[in-house]
RNA sequence: GUGGUUGUAGUUCAGUUGGUUAGAACGCCUGAUUGUGGUUCAGGAGGUCGCCGGUUCGAAUCCGGUCUUCCACCCCA
């Protein structure tokens, strides 16, 4: 009995050409967190259902992907349980559940060994987290997240090093056409509080659509939801802020510096551009946005979300400070700051740039031909000779002929081949094949060696 | 979670108001005098038409369900 496999909704395979062009995207990040004196984190795929739930808000803990109990997992429940509907039954059939992001196991992690960690703590964290979302492109239910935090400082200097971060993974990646948008909470909580309504939270969904539906539906719905179109008034000339970011923080001085929320975030930003300055950072394509808001709801300070500039892919990378996220977990005053590199929309977006070089792919670059089984353990001392220097080399394994062997090379985009039979042994050389040119010559082993370094 | 959309060969797609044996291109395999790939030529393999059920003498085609794909909303990387 055969069937067609499949998979999961929302996953994914990635061939060998998919992934060297993965981890060249990995293997620069991580290059650059390294160097910015990051360490390695991991955590389980797995968290217990207390430490995840509660954290990302009701449609949060929906989308969180839940793992059945082991063996008879109907044994704690009663019928009236079920009766009482999913939401009552759930906890008592499931008490794990995938992790939702990398930001929660991290905090849960300083948590725990609080006492062994030197703050400031900065740890990188490269690994997949799922979300049990309705797929779209470039919305995945299992993908990689790569997050990089600092926590046990409030300085602006990390403020500042991520946008540095941010600039020189770019670089290394080729993007150059992108912007770091950046807010500050503490601004958007002195908007509200001027616009003068109830509920922040509704302010800052309605702010944060402003660019894909507009000032109008974005009043239109701030009124639905208790604001008095007269206050909105006062924070109109806000959304169309034009000019340098100097001159955006200074608008925002003169229009909510009497707030002292507005006070907080306008001097946040202030120094985090003074700092930037000071690390001789100039061209960072950084750009104020006071309608930038984000969605999660434990952010308290600086915000950001990067957006490579004409691709139809959305943010590539986000994060910001967070005043009180080990707080849930039962330690206070650990300030932190942190953000993540979204490595499928990355992807997405060098592919549809045309940024990965032929140079990205990890193939071989030798492949040995013997004629007959006789030449073999001549190719085996040529081949040990090869991958001691450090190339990339393998033999074709069975007895084919040499069209097979030239095709299979030709498919694997192998740059050459060496055909060994009897004549080379006797001469003790290698028939060097060049598959782009189609050339061919005998040379020594010591030649060619040579060549190829 | 709400509304819509898609599914036919390995891949991209045709397939008439329901009617015999479901097609094409590309790819794949074999061969064109035995140590030479990409081009050409000749031949060949490959499909329970997403899955389950219903209507019908008869279903790739119509209906229902389900899974999958993509899109909008919600939210988000």
């Amino acid at each position: 009995m055969s069937q067609k496999p499949s998979l999961p909704k929302g996953t994914r395979d990635f061939g060998p050409e998919t992934m060297s062009k993965r981890n060249f995207i990995f293997e620069n990040i991580k290059k650059v967190f390294q160097k910015f004196g990051y360490m390695p984190l991991e955590t389980p795929s797995m968290e217990n259902l207390s430490v995840l739930t509660g954290k990302y808000g009701d449609e949060g803990d929906q989308l969180i992907f839940k793992v059945l109990n082991s063996g008879d997992y109907l044994k704690k429940t009663s019928v009236e349980d079920y009766q009482n509907g999913s939401k009552q039954l759930m906890p008592k059939i499931a008490e794990k559940g995938l992790r939702y992001d990398l930001t929660v196991p991290f905090a849960r992690y300083v948590v725990m060994n609080q006492h062994n960690i030197t703050f400031p703590f900065k740890r990188y964290q490269i690994q997949p987290v799922w979300r049990a979302d309705r797929p779209q492109r470039g919305r995945y239910r299992e993908f990689y997240q790569c997050d990089a935090d600092v926590v046990g400082t409030d300085s602006l200097i990390c403020e500042a090093e991520i946008v540095l971060m941010i600039n020189e993974v770019f670089e290394l990646l080729g993007i150059q056409d992108y912007s770091i948008k950046i807010n500050h909470r503490q601004i958007l909580a002195a908007m509200a509080q001027l616009a003068g309504g109830e509920n922040e939270t509704a302010f800052y969904v309605a702010l944060d659509k402003l660019d894909k539906i507009g000032a109008d539906a974005v009043f239109e719905e701030l009124i639905s939801k208790g604001y008095a179109a007269s206050n909105l008034e006062k924070i109109k000339p806000l959304l169309k802020l034009e000019g340098s970011n100097e001159e955006k923080i200074e608008f925002i001085i003169n229009t909510l510096g009497h707030l002292e929320a507005g006070q907080n975030g306008s001097n946040d930003l202030q120094e985090t551009f003074k700092l930037l300055q000071q690390f001789d950072s100039v061209n960072n394509h950084v750009d104020l946005d006071f309608t930038l808001a984000r969605g999660l709801s434990y952010y308290t300070g600086a915000i950001f979300e990067v957006k490579v500039n004409h691709v139809s892919i959305g943010s590539v990378s986000g994060g910001g400070r967070y005043d009180n996220l080990t707080g849930v977990f039962g330690l206070d005053g650990v300030s932190g700051v942190g953000f993540s590199f979204g490595v499928d929309r990355l992807y997405d977006v060098m592919e549809e740039l045309g940024l990965f070089k032929e140079k990205a792919m990890h193939s071989t670059e030798v492949l040995l031909y013997s004629f007959d089984q006789e030449s073999m353990p001549y190719g085996f001392k040529v081949l040990n000779a090869l991958r001691a220097n450090g190339i990339k080399s393998e033999i074709y394994p069975t007895q084919v002929k040499l069209k097979k062997a030239l095709n299979f090379a030709d498919k694997k985009k192998i740059p050459f081949v060496l055909l060994l039979g009897p004549d080379e042994i006797k001469n003790n050389t290698l028939c060097v094949k060049d598959m782009n040119s189609g050339a061919q010559n005998n040379q020594t082993l010591e030649d060619f060696l040579s060549l190829m370094s």
